[in-house]
DNA sequence: ACCTGAACACCGTTCAAGT
DNA sequence: ACCTGAACACCGTTCAAGT
């Protein structure tokens, strides 16, 4: 018996549970989705997700981690783009997991590992965003108030979905604060 | 046995209930608060609950409206100010209800009423600010756009708590997008 | 009309017991 | 180490019964 036979196991088993349990989540909400329907989906029963996740919020943030790495993943790869274009992309991208971002705020009240989870998500695209900002030009005590408004903007409309052109115009109005038109 | 009697004591346990649930919902968040606590704190037993709401979500709409009705008082009492104040006025005045707006968020997805009330919400909200987006000059083909972003800004600065400088900040480079400088 | 005690169906979580 | 059946505590809601 290889040494790592159990540890793959237990890998690709934790796998599967997140996998439903991303479903469930997306589709119904993590209110509507119990342990036993994710645990059916997974081919468990209920009690046996507790072997991989302490509760059901640990399993949430098994959930976020996986659907954030995998959008960092495609996120990575996209071609140089304007800010508004990358912006837009990532509004598109994440659309269908805006249950997801209100889940995560409720609950970060009630569990300081999601609370840490959504500061870190935050940390990651600030920074991101800044340095954007830092290379267009922004001044200094600007770059910050413009990053916050710029990572609300895209949260909030994750969660008020638009369609496609309503979304274009809110993003062109958003970076005339950064790039204001020379009248 | 004055005929109004009944009428106004239904009225009156109404209101009681209202109100606890609503220092309940702010102070421990929706998911915490049992029926029971509510009724505890309201002098009555759970089941009595449903004599006046159909189910714990259209408790929830009820205390929105109360919180909302007051909060459109003290609202209209304010004296002319600069959009900029009138925005960090009502920041102030509605942070302490995060938690109520996340729970709306969350809800609207479960519940036609909800959805109902939240969308009436951002109407009256943004027919509000597109009408002194107009007064102050903005072009018509802006208005729409401009009142989303502002509103989206409005609402995560209540769900993520900042200090007032930062606020005072956000709301600053955000009406750079009303108001371009003159440079 | 209004209120209650008791019950129902369900849910997250635990635990003793198996392999 | 991993998994399960059974149980526990709890919750939103219902209902028959009271006044």
């Amino acid at each position: 018996m290889p040494r790592n036979r159990a540890p793959v196991d237990r890998t690709e088993k934790r796998a599967e549970i997140v996998t439903a349990a991303t479903r469930l989540f997306v589709d119904d909400g993590y209110d509507n989705t119990t342990m036993g329907k994710i645990a059916a989906a997974a081919g468990v029963t209920a009690n046996t997700i507790y072997w991989y996740f302490r509760d059901k919020d640990q399993l949430l943030i098994g959930v976020l981690d996986d659907v954030h790495a995998q959008t960092l993943i495609r996120f990575t790869a996209l071609g140089e783009l304007p800010l508004g274009d990358r912006i837009l992309w990532a509004v598109r991208e994440l659309t269908g997991y805006h249950r997801l971002v209100d889940t995560v705020h409720v609950r970060k009240a009630q569990s300081p590992e999601i609370d840490d989870w959504h500061n870190a998500f935050h940390s990651t695209w600030e920074g991101w965003l800044a340095s954007n900002l830092t290379l267009l030009g922004v001044s200094e005590a600007d770059i910050e108030p413009m990053t916050r408004v710029i990572v609300f903007v895209i949260e909030s409309m994750l969660t008020h979905p638009n369609t496609e052109l309503e979304n274009r115009a809110t993003v062109d109005v958003l970076l005339r604060m950064v790039d204001p038109p020379t009248s």
